[in-house]
RNA sequence: GGAGGGGUGGGAGAGUGGCUAAAUCCAGCAGACUGUAAAUCUGCCCGUCUCAGACGUACGGUGGUUCGAAUCCACCCCCCUCCA
């Protein structure tokens, strides 16, 4: 595979630092759920302890949006990016929440797993409740009792998974409601807009979303579509942006590098702060999709946050953890929950299976959260065989503090210089292959 | 005792001569889910076997009509409602 300069590691003095962070981040959520505190933590408060020295020396919250590198390991990075409300450590996952909810959650739970920061959906927030009327409620953070980063995707894998109901054109997509039937359209700088209106702290341009397989001209249209779009997000983003909120470009092109390298370079012209890579996940498969990154990540701009849209597995993001992808979010943990499957450190269960109705243990008991510890297996699997509202809440709750942890794993691994080791310790554990 | 209604696969419940190992729902057993139209969807669900097929048994019981019966006839058993 293809590599960029490797960045040298840096920030000893941050890896001090984050063992105090990781102490006031257990005591923090030790309190929250009535626990004694002591038992030591795998991740650690980088969140916290930024928030807490930024308002001793300053008074107030940055405006600017950044992203600094602490430490690389071979590709893998591990880094903050700064937000007006708040850091997110990186790698980070993102939990969705589509609908101004991540379903079955409360959103201080959603926080208390270790989530620095949570998805939105352009095209269902704008049908449902509607834009203008979030923001006149105070915009989307308010609403939803989520005061910490946002990040919005733009509408675009919309385009796709509403195939149906939507005709593409250069000005944008006319969309049928799914709701009501009623007619909208979505341009660039109406996503855009509507992104402003929500208040996200990261916004995602408007792009094209085409599964895989595909051919490779009609691949490259939508790919430069995409790029045109990008650009005129950028313009709409500059008018109607407010300070400290960013707008990440999206690279397409398929399953086909020389598209991907294209794409790339289109975006790199605009500069913006953080770009992701869109179009993967869609049907290509893990071996695939780990190919297409080898031959994509490199090419990106290695200062500025990575962010694989829509994925994924825990193999998956272990995987491209280490290929240099800074940002995920999928709808695996959060799905997944409240259809019955838990992730845990041996890999996924289904926790209806009939084989837990008298499994006493918890899920996992070495995890910071009530849902993974305190609730024994045949209890999960009696609520989920009653059709209780409580199932799916809990095994939320599981798999997001699962994720949190994994990610919290990953960015300790790649401090210390052992990532390595820590897949090989994953793979062992899981029986997951990661190419 | 009289009148009427009914007995179908674990449960509910369609089915009145062949297209019926028998609709549908529930329960049960599994599987799927990757920028969320998903508390959703899919498969299996009588038995046996050389199991994407074959065979066997099956619609209260027994006997009959018929080329052919869950479906028609006779008798028996059981259940429900109303009247005495």
């Amino acid at each position: 595979m293809t590599q960029t300069r490797p960045l040298q590691r840096r920030g000893l003095a941050l890896g001090r630092g984050e063992d105090f962070a990781q102490q006031i981040r257990v005591r923090a959520e030790r309190s929250v759920y009535g626990m004694p505190c002591g038992k030591a933590a795998s991740d650690f408060n980088f969140f916290a302890r930024r928030a807490k020295t930024r308002r001793m020396t300053t008074g107030r919250r940055s405006t600017a949006f950044s992203f600094s590198l602490n430490a690389t390991d071979g590709p893998a990075r591990t880094g903050v990016i700064e937000t007006p409300r708040g850091a997110i450590r990186t790698p980070a996952f993102m939990p969705v929440g589509t609908a101004g909810t991540v379903k079955a959650m409360f959103a201080e739970d959603v926080r208390a797993t270790g989530a620095d920061v949570i998805l939105g959906n352009t095209y269902h927030l704008m049908l449902r409740p509607g834009a203008e009327r979030v923001a006149r409620l105070g915009g989307l953070h308010r609403f939803m009792n989520w005061p910490h980063p946002i990040l919005t995707d733009s509408g675009g894998f919309q385009v796709m998974s509403l195939a149906s109901l939507r005709k593409l054109a250069e000005e944008g997509v006319a969309f049928r409601s799914h709701i009501d039937g009623s007619n909208h359209f979505l341009s660039p700088e109406r996503s855009v807009e509507i992104q402003c209106l929500l208040g996200a702290d990261i916004q995602m341009q408007l792009d094209e979303c085409p599964a895989i397989p595909i051919a490779q001209e009609e691949a490259r249209s939508s790919m430069l579509l995409s790029a045109r779009w990008a650009l005129r997000s950028k313009r709409a983003f500059e008018e109607k942006s407010t300070p400290g909120q960013a707008l990440f470009g999206i690279v397409q092109g398929a399953n086909f590098d020389d598209l991907r390298r294209e794409s790339i370079d289109r975006l790199l012209e605009l500069d913006l702060p953080g770009y992701a890579v869109g179009g993967l996940a869609v049907g290509e498969g893990r071996e695939e999709m780990f190919r297409v990154l080898d031959a994509t990540v490199p090419h990106m701009d290695a200062r500025k946050p990575r962010y694989l849209m829509g994925v994924g597995k825990p193999a998956d993001i272990v995987g491209a953890v280490a290929r240099g992808i800074d940002m995920f979010d999928c709808v695996a943990p959060t799905r997944s929950g409240r259809h019955g499957q838990a992730f845990t450190q041996g890999g996924a269960i289904n926790i209806k299976n009939a084989q837990y109705a008298d499994d006493e243990s918890p899920l996992d008991e070495t995890l910071d959260c009530p849902a993974s510890r305190d609730y024994s297996k045949a209890y999960l699997h009696h609520l989920f065989k009653a059709g209780e509202y409580l199932a799916p809440m809990l095994l939320t709750w599981h798999n997001l503090a699962c994720y949190q942890r994994l990610m919290a794993d990953l960015r300790a691994a790649i401090a210390a210089g052992r990532l390595s080791a820590f897949i090989a310790g994953f793979k062992a554990a899981t029986g997951e292959e990661i190419v």
